[in-house]
DNA sequence: CCTTGCGGTTGACGCAGCGTCAACCTCTAC
DNA sequence: GTAGAGGTTGACGCTGCGTCAACCGCAAGG
């Protein structure tokens, strides 16, 4: 016994368009064609479809359930990597919504800030707009002229030391000390010497940064998320931040 | 001082393909062209650029970040929005993930079972889509009539029970007991109980949920972590469910 | 002067999984 | 004869770009 296309979709809950676009990319063929080009399924092909639709809901794209079913390959397997991919991406949702509730308070708690900086004729966005601008010129130099001019070995070097430093943060963050304590006092020291070391960094020809620079940067660390992954997310970046305004108030 | 399509792609870590196609679909121009049709950027466009990647980042429609950027529309409640639909997501996730990991302990259990599963595939998919659809039906139901119909006197005495149902399971996972002993068991029945008196849950005519429902939802105990954390977690919501489960496969 | 090379430009396809027309065919019932 | 149900094959649309392809302009080097 063999059935028309409507069938089969009102059977399993599927559009006919569905079907086509099964049969196309050659996930599931008609059992045979009918006079017309008229697909027909039988029973086998329900089949099929039954077992399709199961990997379907569960979240398998259709080329791997074309595997699965075709070369009979491990399913279980094949299910065991979803489900991997499944928890990452469980993982990367959960990051971005605490990432976006932390931008939701942020910004409310930021409009009554706001509110306060324009009472004091104080603009913020002055301030971050040149901060910004100014790493831009950085990175630029960094990576043109002097990067070039030390040598492989010295960029070994420069970079073991950078990581160094993002993991010695990140161990400091994680261990719940104050950003104003001796130990991370020490770090944002060896921070403020290591951007002493790039050559366009305003200050560095007394071998240390600038407070406003250092301070413009620190705020940044927290603002730019693409910083602040390097310091253990918008929470180890928070201490970082702390620690170097703390730092650069005292000793700059 | 402007600059090329190349520097602010580099400045900002995009590529130079994304930078046009922002300027195609309207959400960031560039500040203005030289000859030959050269796009080049000034300091405002692209601290418009850095306020596009930062909500990019979390997760935005392209098309959202230019409502909110052109007409300074209500940027906390955009984000509010998308975190409504972020968390629907997670919502979807758990449940598929709770359903992968049944279909794979199935599979793994027996070739048996899964051959069954095949032969009337139909079960099981409208088995799955059963728990998954009324569970849904169960929080609106919960939600809206039954709950204000409670009145403020029931409410609280529901309230301490779900609490004190939850520390208990947190003292059982804790002390280190059997999810099949007898103290567990005991619990899973007070669980089975509670469920019961949630209306719409299925089998609460009887008093106590189906065999079907009770699984399902104590494997998104563990999958989900809104869940878990009721229950002390992964480690908690595990015990929870494997009680659960043995409750269930023994009375239900 | 010619070549190379870099950096820029504008299309246009591709991906995943169909929804949604559009234009046309065929069989049956009235 | 004609309407209607059910079928067919394209082909575009959606998201956010990556990735050619084909072409242009300008500066340095042989």
């Amino acid at each position: 016994m063999t059935r028309s296309i409507q069938d089969v979709a009102r059977l399993a809950g599927v559009s006919s368009r569905t079907l086509r676009h099964y049969d196309q990319i050659g996930l599931l063929p008609p059992s045979g064609n009918g006079p017309g080009g008229l697909r027909h399924y039988d029973a086998a092909a329900v089949r099929r479809l039954q077992r399709i639709l199961l990997l379907r809901d569960l979240g398998l794209p259709l080329t791997d359930i074309g595997r699965v079913l075709d070369e009979q390959a491990d399913e279980a397997g094949a299910l065991r990597r979803h489900l991997d991919q499944l928890r990452d991406e469980q993982d990367r949702l959960a990051r971005q919504i605490a990432s976006v509730e932390r931008t939701v308070t942020a910004i409310e708690k930021g409009e009554q800030l706001m509110a306060e900086d324009m009472l004091d004729g104080f603009d913020h966005t002055q301030y971050e707009q040149e901060v910004t601008e100014r790493w831009g010129a950085d990175a630029y130099a960094k990576s043109d002229a002097w990067w070039r001019g030390l040598g492989p070995e010295k960029q070994k070097e420069w970079q073991a030391r950078t990581r160094e430093l993002g993991e010695a943060w990140g161990r400091a963050a994680q261990s719940g000390i104050d950003p104003t304590s001796d130990e991370a006092q020490a770090l944002a020291a060896r921070h403020a010497e290591w951007l002493g070391g790039i050559p366009g960094t305003p200050g560095s020809e007394r071998d240390r940064p600038t407070k406003e620079y250092l301070v413009g940067l620190a705020e940044m660390y927290v603002a730019d998320p693409r910083f602040a992954k390097n310091y253990g997310g918008t929470e180890g970046a928070t201490f970082v931040r702390d620690a170097l305004v703390a730092y650069a108030e005292r000793n700059l």
